[in-house]
DNA sequence: ATTTTTTATATGTACATACATAATAATCTG
DNA sequence: CAGATTATTATGTATGTACATATAAAAAAT
């Protein structure tokens, strides 16, 4: 059987993953080297790299130097969730977007935010908490601190006509950050805020945005902590 | 300000994004083009190309040919979940794996998965429900249908001892598939199971795979449709 | 004025080559 | 033989060059 050269990296690519899909290469095996694979292929060994490098981003390969590259034992599934602003999210399914702004002051932080931030306890932090809303029904509520340190010209600015969570995505820098996903039963207040009974299962999301600054003085501290409690039944969906 | 040569493609990177991340490069501006950039930095317009590209997939920059490359106007935060085989995931923990089928049996598939499945309505399918411990406690219940047809092999194959979410990660071929995250009261009968109330909130998620092979019959078709229903205070965890 | 064709341009990619880097294997040294 | 040194090897990357491709804008045709 003739092989056809393969002639760019994405059909490289393909057919590698056939390979491994068919199981012509097996989890745990290691595959032959690019080199050789290149010349296999009919291809220059930096665009074999290209495809390799590639499935290796997807966690289907494994790939060290001088070992080689070995088709993944226990492949973890990657599935990435894109996160919009929220409006931006609410407008893309085409319904009106409407914000509320609950509560806005400045308090002294509890201690696991006072710790996530890098301030001494009972630090004044600004404390925002509002409501999304999606053709008039609540969409999510936003409970959000903000490192006042951090970012000391937010004082100035007030919440009550735009979202923290859009002003801050717009005009808060931020490097990097952790999030994390979960389930909680709403509580009475929570629930009428929603518009639904107490208890009912909220998907939530909380995350913390970080900046990394070789300049600031606590050298990783966190911008803004965010827990978002989205409507019964909501759900984030994502192709694999 | 005499500027140090770029020389790896994660300097240029970094360079790029500081430029980002300090508004000197604002948000929806067209930034100057590869070749001009390789110059600036001193670099070959390859190296720019490979940083640019890297922050393009990590959603800092649009690129588009002919136009040029801009600053993303509404960055989309991306996140990877990393989602491994349930037994990897306790025993990554250092918790000891333990695995319960509740039940196994090939019935009549309800509605929805037959026609996620692209098979006749009443076409008997394989149904598991099977429960994922760790050091004893209830984890996980896995809630699964698996497509007969498009898996004939496995009407021999028992999940008495072993996860199908273990065998057909292993086993299975898939190209591809979706899922989704959620949260849901816990019924009685799920409550009993993970030892918890009845209405509990449950962080879910629902994964369908598919492959798309040109061979078969309906081109794309499901393999299999797992919902996991992961016990109360279940959080995903990842960084940005 | 509208549609079609052409052209110019920025990104995208392929290749040959050269060297860098990490990690194992082999060798040397005390 | 233990520990340090060196060689080997597979992947990782930088560069110059050449061409591919998408697409906006200009030019030509209707």
């Amino acid at each position: 059987m003739i092989k056809p050269a393969r002639r760019n990296w994405q059909d490289v690519m393909s057919e590698v993953e056939q390979r491994i899909y068919s199981r012509q290469w097996q989890p745990g095996e290691l595959i032959p080297n690019e080199a050789d694979l290149a010349i296999e292929f009919g291809c220059a060994r930096v665009t074999m790299n290209r495809a390799l490098r590639a499935l290796a981003e997807t966690g289907l390969l494994d790939r060290r130097r001088k070992v080689g590259t070995m088709v993944t034992l226990n492949p973890i599934i990657k599935a990435t969730l894109q996160i919009p602003v929220i409006r931006s999210e609410i407008e893309a399914r085409n319904h009106l977007y409407g914000y509320y702004l609950l509560d806005e002051k400045i308090e002294k932080a509890p201690l696991f935010i006072s710790k996530l931030f890098n301030v001494s306890v009972g630090t004044q932090l600004l404390h925002v908490i509002s409501l999304h809303c999606a053709d008039g029904s609540p969409y999510v509520i936003e409970d959000r601190w903000i490192n006042l340190i951090a970012l000391p010209n937010l004082s100035d600015v007030s919440f009550a006509a735009l979202s923290a969570n859009e002003w801050l995505l717009q005009n808060t820098p931020f490097t990097h950050g952790d999030i994390s996903f979960g389930a909680t039963n709403a509580s009475a207040e929570e629930a009428s805020i929603l518009k639904t009974k107490a208890g009912a299962a909220l998907f939530t999301i909380e995350r913390t945005t970080r900046d990394l600054n070789a300049d600031t003085k606590p050298k990783d501290r966190a911008l803004t902590n965010v827990r978002l409690l989205f409507r019964p039944g909501y759900q984030v969906h994502t192709k694999l």
